[in-house]
DNA sequence: AAGACGGGGCT
DNA sequence: AGCCCAGTCTT
């Protein structure tokens, strides 16, 4: 395998490049833990060039841990709207909570009770661990797997146990423990500008002689991935009612996309259904049992939203009614203004800007 | 070990 | 259309 001098030399070539091609990003300018915590829960799965303006709008809305804490959630959420994963935001928040009530405020400052933290899992308490308190822990994310299963030409799936415990004890193996904070910001910026997924410029990369991937051409077939995701379908019938000046919302609630976001009442149908056929379900019966008058105020807006997992055939119909029922002051009774508030799905929110658009 | 969880960019 | 991104949590 690998002898000290190699590993080390490496290291000090990875920093080199590090140091000569490094983007300046705000969370690079500090140690503070919160600062640096926030900025690695929005880069999970996110690219820096995404995750960026929401890092500037976080900092400068909730400088502290302390007020973040404070928030409500909902504010956080709509912070967060538009990023996706929102799990990560529950969890910021909820984590905000346990540090202001267990740690004083004071963000906790050893891996093992960084590991124990809401959202945080392997790679982000060791870039915390490494960033903010310099400790010896290696980071392994996407750039990592990359960087290291091309440059050792290992083909062991990275999505597979053994393959996560190989370049885990890689990584470690590799790390300077004298600078650990610094060698795993090279490495991940190494991944993300030089080793890159697509077609990487292997002429300009300082280790294209000792790289087993490009010496082999194995490039473009490394790091292997084992399993495919695959989509289910899913239809949506969204009701946009209006009466008087005000509008309906509910709040997503249980195991499902978009926890806790709010949207417009909805029907989930198992295939396409068109509005004649959507009158006839008994939810719909239900919704609008008692009421005299329902005016289709705009055509219908049909879209396809597609997520990793989901790919949603939505339509969105705009209704007014003449009057109220039970059923339809069990939602949440908002104005069009405060709608703006509130923190909804990219979905909703494209239905929102089609609606702005046809009212202009 | 396998699925679920968003949204956007790139090929 | 498919893959990937400074991954984590649940089942």
């Amino acid at each position: 395998m690998l002898n000290p001098p190699t590993t080390r030399s490496f290291s000090n070539q990875l920093v080199q490049w590090f140091q000569e091609h490094k983007r300046d990003l705000p969370w690079r300018n500090t140690t503070n833990p919160y600062n640096i915590w926030l900025s690695e829960i929005i880069l999970q799965q996110t690219r820096v060039n995404q995750g960026l303006s929401y890092y500037e709008r976080f900092i400068e809305t909730f400088p502290t841990v302390n007020l973040l804490a404070q928030a409500d959630e909902n504010e956080v959420l709509k912070l967060w709207q538009g990023l996706g994963y929102y799990s990560r935001a529950r969890n910021l928040h909820a984590t905000a909570k346990t540090i202001v009530c267990d740690y004083k405020g004071v963000f906790p400052s050893t891996h093992k009770d960084i590991l124990a933290l809401k959202g945080i899992g392997a790679y982000t308490a060791a870039a915390i661990s490494s960033f903010a308190f310099n400790l010896p822990y290696a980071v392994v994310d996407g750039n990592v797997y990359r960087v290291l299963s091309r440059l050792y030409g290992i083909d062991t799936p990275i999505d597979s146990g053994s393959g996560q415990k190989a370049f885990a004890n890689l990584a470690h193996q590799l790390l300077n423990k004298n600078n650990p904070g610094l060698h795993n910001q090279a490495m991940m910026e190494f991944g993300a500008l030089q080793c890159t997924v697509g077609q990487p410029d292997c002429s300009l990369c300082p280790f294209n002689s000792s790289c087993v991937a490009y010496n082999q051409s194995l490039i473009h077939l490394l790091p292997v991935k084992k399993q495919k995701t695959k989509q289910r379908d899913r239809f949506f019938n969204y009701l946009c009612i209006l009466f008087e000046s005000s509008t309906y919302l509910q709040q997503r609630t249980g195991k499902d996309i978009w926890q806790n976001l709010y949207e417009f009442p909805l029907i989930e149908t198992t295939k396409a259904i068109s509005f004649e056929e959507l009158i006839k379900t008994k939810d719909y019966i239900t919704l609008f049992s008692e009421i005299d008058t329902i005016e289709i105020v705009t055509q219908e807006f049909t879209t396809k939203h597609l997520l990793s997992h989901q790919k949603i055939h939505a339509v969105f119909y705009t209704l007014r009614i003449n009057s109220i029922n039970k059923y339809i002051t069990k939602y949440v009774k908002t104005s069009f203004n405060n709608l703006y508030n509130l923190p909804i799905s990219r979905l909703t929110e494209i239905f929102i800007e089609s609606v702005k658009i046809i009212s202009d």
